[in-house]
DNA sequence: CACTTGTATATACGAATGTATATTAAAATA
DNA sequence: TATTTTAATATACATTCGTATATACAAGTG
C-alpha cells in the first residue's frame, strides 16, 4: 500500500456503506479512550471492549493500530504531554513584565485543567498505578518540565543578579507541588479553583523565596 | 450468637477440619488485600476473588465481612491512616533539641516508606483513582496531617517569637511535597533513598524559610 | 444430647473480557 | 475492469468475574 492511500480522504471519512467502516486512524482510537476517562474512571480501568465500542469498531479492529492496552496508554501520555508541553511553551513566550514566569505558567496550567481535563488526567492522576512502562513515561514528561523550569530559574536569577542554592532542588519542589495540586484540582468544583489558584501561587513564591534566600 | 463466641479461640484458629474453614476475620481478609498490592498492582485493579484466592477462603465468604470491594478499600485506607498517624505522633513525641520536628517527621516517614511499604502505597499512590469515597478518605487523611502540622508550626513560631505570614499553606506546601515524593520513592532502588531523603529535607527548609521570610 | 443459629463452602449462571480464526468489503494496483 | 492487498467485521472459545442459591459443618443454647 503506498503511502498516499493511507491518508484518509473525505470520502472515505463520510463512506460507510454496509455497516462497514471506512478506515480508522489511530487518533480515533485514542480520543475514544481519552473520551472514557473521568474522574471515577482510570485509564488502566478501561477494557479493550470498552474502547472499541467506544470508538465504534470492532474488537478485533483494535489491534491494527495497538499491539495491546499498554501501548494505546503510552500513546495517550505522549499525547497528553504533548499538548502540557506545548501550553507551557506557548506561556513562556507570553511572559510579560508585570508578571513573572512562574505566574503566567501556573495560570496557563490551570487554565488547560479547566479546558483541557481529560488530558491532564493521565499525567496528573495516573502517574502512580500502572505498568512500569507507563509510570516512566510520566515519570519522564515530570523531569521534563523540572528540567525546563530548572534552565529559566537560572536564567532569571544571573538577570537579577541573584543567587539561587540548588536550581534542580528548586524547581523540583515547584514542579512535584504544582502537579500534585493539579491532580487534586480536578476533583474541585470549578468556584473553588481562583483560590487554590491564588494559594498554589502563594505556595510557589514561598519555594522561590526560600531557595534564593541569603 | 453471643459476645463471647465472636472472639476467635485457639481452637478455632487450629480447627480445620474436613477442608473446613474455621473462623475468618476482617483483618484477615484485609491483609489478604494488602499482599497482592505492589509497584504493579493498584488495589482498584484486585478482584473479590483474587483476594478470596489470597485469603484461601470461598469467593462468598467475602460478603461475611464486607459488603463489597469498595468497603474493604475504605478499610484498607483506615488501617494505613491509622499507622501512618500513630508514626507521625510517635516521631513528633520523640522530637529533640538537635532535631526539629519537620526534619524528625521526615525521618520516620521515609523509615516506613521502607518497612511498611504496601500499607503506604494506597495513601501515596492511590489517592486519586478510585471511587468517590475511596479518593474522599485519602484526602481526609491528607488534610488531617496538615492541620498537625499547622499546629505544630504556630507553636514552634510563638516559641521562637518568628512570625509567619500563611501557616496553613506552609503546612499544605510541605505535606503535598512529602507525600508526593513518598510516592515517588516507591519505585527507586533503596540505595537512593538516602540521597532523596536529603533533597527532600532541603526542599521543605526552603518552603519553611520562604514561610517565615519578613 | 437435640436443636437452633451463624458461618463457610459448593455449585451454578449470566455477563464481560481478550483474542484466535475465518470471512468479507474496500482500496490499490495493474 | 480484473486482481491483489489491506483493513474491517463476524463468529467463536476459554477465562474470569460478581453474585444468587442451596448445602454442610461448627458453635452456642437449652
Amino acid at each position: 500500500m503506498s503511502k498516499k492511500s493511507q491518508v484518509k480522504t473525505l470520502q472515505n471519512r463520510l463512506t460507510k456503506s454496509a455497516g462497514r467502516k471506512a478506515v480508522i486512524s489511530r487518533e480515533d482510537v485514542i480520543h475514544a479512550a481519552f473520551s472514557l476517562v473521568g474522574p471515577n474512571r482510570s485509564v488502566s480501568s478501561l477494557s479493550l471492549r470498552e474502547i472499541a465500542r467506544s470508538a465504534h469498531i470492532a474488537p478485533n479492529s483494535f489491534y491494527r493500530h495497538f499491539k495491546d492496552m499498554d501501548e494505546l496508554t503510552l500513546a495517550m501520555i505522549a499525547l497528553a504531554g504533548r499538548s502540557l508541553n506545548q501550553l507551557l511553551g506557548e506561556a513562556r513566550r507570553r511572559v510579560s513584565k508585570d508578571k513573572s514566569v512562574v505566574v503566567t505558567s501556573i495560570e496557563a496550567f490551570m487554565d488547560m485543567l479547566e479546558s483541557e481535563e481529560r488530558l491532564l488526567h493521565l499525567l496528573l492522576r495516573e502517574g502512580s498505578v500502572g505498568s512500569d512502562r507507563y509510570r516512566n513515561a510520566v515519570e519522564q514528561f515530570l523531569t521534563h518540565f523540572e528540567d525546563e523550569l530548572c534552565l529559566d530559574l537560572i536564567r532569571l536569577m544571573k538577570a537579577s543578579n541573584q543567587q539561587i542554592m540548588y536550581p534542580h532542588l528548586v524547581s523540583k519542589a515547584i514542579t512535584r507541588l504544582v502537579f500534585a495540586q493539579g491532580g487534586y484540582i480536578l476533583d474541585r468544583p470549578k468556584k473553588e479553583h481562583p483560590m487554590i489558584k491564588e494559594d498554589l501561587i502563594k505556595m510557589v513564591r514561598m519555594i522561590l523565596i526560600g531557595g534564593v534566600a541569603k
